[in-house]
DNA sequence: GCCCACTAACTGGTCGGACCAGTGGACTAG
DNA sequence: CTAGTCCACTGGTCCGACCAGTTAGTGGGC
């Protein structure tokens, strides 16, 4: 006997959505192109116009084509953003299926090893570039801390781009969006926030130290020592655990 | 002067996807529970039926609710899935300009977060669960490379279970499902593969030992170089320091 | 009394047509 | 050649209609 699966409705809109997509992906089409009109699609797709509209509502809040009434170019192809990737982690996030404490432990995982890539494949301008968003950072201090804020994540962006995985850099900065979103103002209405700011430049410092003397290991160390230091304690008690287990002994 | 802030035209289908979601926030709607019917919501929200629709649709799409035909008891609120995380990261790794190194480069990265964490936090079912993941793996050698990889599979999802890191499984999920995806007909392909399998099946091991003696780094380290030496050949040359850097010295 | 087949009132999926406010390009007047 | 007007066309929204399918309630047969 044949194994036979079980067969849902596709929807009509569900195909138009299946079919924009495989273009993308094929390459029949690209950021910058434009679809053409709806009543255009009507007439291609061979289906209602509200068949089309839905499939491009769906296109749309999934941030591959935008929509601006009026426009005789048509609907525009979008070039990939994160916009989308973020909100479907910041959902899960407030869903509480996703605790803070893993969040963090994702971005210390993240940030070492984009350290430990950029400390072994760095070059001097690149490092140069590193050290020149410390001196911003110790500028910033004397601002306010959404600057320092700031400054710091152009760090660990600098940091990203030397690793040289696209990937990393995305998840990297989605997830310090997610967690920087759930406790900048807590994080803000710290009142020893000077002290703080003084204490993460050190660290950065140091690990521009080790990157500079190539050794990975120790600068994703202090990494992720530092992003334990500076969240641990917006993590719960029983969650801290999971946070030690990243850290070396 | 004021700071004025560009403004672009909210659609009415946006209105009710936000009201919606912020209701899904605050508790007032949750899980199982009904959205009332698309003719209801139109009086309700006193918009038409094609807007209602609309909404719908894009709600759908992310995952928050599902439509059957005929049910009178309305959509339904789904609980979270990680599917709409994980299309979006697929739709990441299609962007073209994802290459094999930098998948492979996060797969290490995320492997052996896990199993680092694994080789803390793992209880003694859990270091049970996976050695049962390693004799199935040992069986399937002598099935085919198929029921191998399938095999292989579950043992490092059992292992990201354990990190009790949900990003983690997800990334690694996604990663491995592109991965394989690209590649898998290549492996499958080579000549040597049982040689290839049983040296797999034997880092594996390694692997699970140091997990059991609790070195996390050793079992990390391993993890990543199983992976290297898995994969490397599929990579360019130019690209494979990008992957070395990863591994131990 | 209970069970089962049937019916009817819904459901969502799709269609076609209509109107509106706004955009942008072409066309015209200077 | 420029500045202004105009109009075809865009997307956003609404309305009404039909269809196939589900479901719950009804009714009849046992």
């Amino acid at each position: 006997m044949p194994q036979f699966q079980p067969v849902q409705p596709v929807r009509a809109y569900e195909r138009i959505v299946e079919q924009v997509e495989e273009a993308l992906a094929r390459g029949d089409l690209s950021p910058g192109q434009r679809l053409p009109s709806e009543r255009e699609l009507v007439t291609q797709f061979a289906v209602s116009r509200s068949t089309v509209r839905e499939a491009l509502r769906v296109l749309e809040s999934n941030g591959v084509v935008r929509s601006r009434p009026g426009d005789p170019k048509g609907p525009e192809i979008l070039p990939y953003s994160q916009s989308a990737l973020r909100k479907q982690m910041v959902r899960l996030a407030r869903v509480d299926e996703l605790s803070l404490s893993e969040l963090i432990g994702f971005r210390m995982i993240m940030d070492g090893a984009a350290i430990q890539l950029a400390s072994r494949l760095r070059t001097d301008e690149q490092l140069a570039e590193m050290e020149q968003t410390l001196v911003a950072m110790r500028e910033a201090i004397d601002v306010d801390f959404d600057a320092f804020s700031e400054a710091d994540v152009a760090f660990h962006e600098a940091v990203a781009r030397v690793s040289r995985n696209s990937l990393i850099q995305v998840c990297n900065e989605v997830v310090r969006g997610v967690v920087l979103g759930l406790i900048a103002d807590k994080v803000s209405h710290a009142t020893n926030s000077r002290a703080l700011m003084l204490e993460s430049l050190q660290h950065h410092t140091e690990v521009v130290e080790a990157i500079r003397a190539g050794d990975g290991h120790a600068a994703a160390r202090i990494a992720r020592q530092n992003l334990y230091d500076y969240y641990a304690t917006y993590v719960p008690t029983p969650d801290q655990p999971h946070l030690q287990a990243l850290l070396d002994d």
